[in-house]
DNA sequence: TTTGACTCTGTGGTGCACCCTATCCTTTAA
DNA sequence: TTAAAGGATAGGGTGCACCACAGAGTCAAA
């Protein structure tokens, strides 16, 4: 069992990430102790935490991993990586497509300055 | 010259973004009427606003657009195109690294499951 | 002249995912 | 025992680029 300082350094998550996310309900400490509301996590927050992060880091947002955490079964995680993969391909095609615009905007440009 | 609506529907730029230009010294009016404070618009001020546009599209931010505009002769200009550019295929990496996360994860996640 | 459309200023709100601060209580090591 | 370290809560702040609204004044067509 972990108090939320040693979980931060543990998960990279910090302090007020996991209380954010605790009241998200996303992320519960495994045990709260009742005469001084500490906090305590174990493995298996161990393992969602680094998930959360993970799923961060693929551009998830906080709603669709609520989705996600909401059902035990992950039965939405797989969907929801495609997604989030079909997303990436769309904004690199996105910003492929400006990169050409301010190729042409330099050539065109050229015209108008001096 | 153009009142301020004519002069939206012209750019694309809405009256609150023309207002919060001129507010942050990006894009003021050809001529103000001191009487009524009506803003009047011309088609130099077109020139300029619709350079704007394509710099935000180009993902300049609204600091980076008032040095451009700051100096005349835009000599920065050039400059922060190119810098763009290099940042646009900079995120490209990025968003290709993450798919190869996103796919490491969906392979190796399946053991994790069930 | 009236009326509806337009303009102005000033101020506050938005979204997202946190971060920070103050204040108080508890634990822990010396 | 004491003092530092660490925990809690509540509430406000951040950044960015706007958007929205109230309240007041102004213009333009009928």
């Amino acid at each position: 069992m972990y108090k939320i300082s040693e979980f931060s350094e543990l998960t990279g998550l910090s302090k007020e990430t996991l209380r954010y996310y605790e009241q998200q309900q996303l992320l519960e400490a495994a045990f709260v102790d009742d005469s001084n509301n500490y906090r305590y996590y174990d493995d298996g927050s161990y393992f969602l935490a680094i998930l959360l992060q993970k799923l961060r880091s693929f551009g998830c947002t906080i709603q669709e991993m609520k989705d996600v955490m909401r059902d035990e079964s992950f039965t939405n995680l797989e969907v929801l990586l495609h997604q989030k993969k079909e997303r990436q391909n769309m904004e690199i095609t996105q910003k492929q497509q400006t990169i050409h615009e301010i190729e042409e905007f330099i050539r065109t440009g050229q015209e108008g300055e001096t």
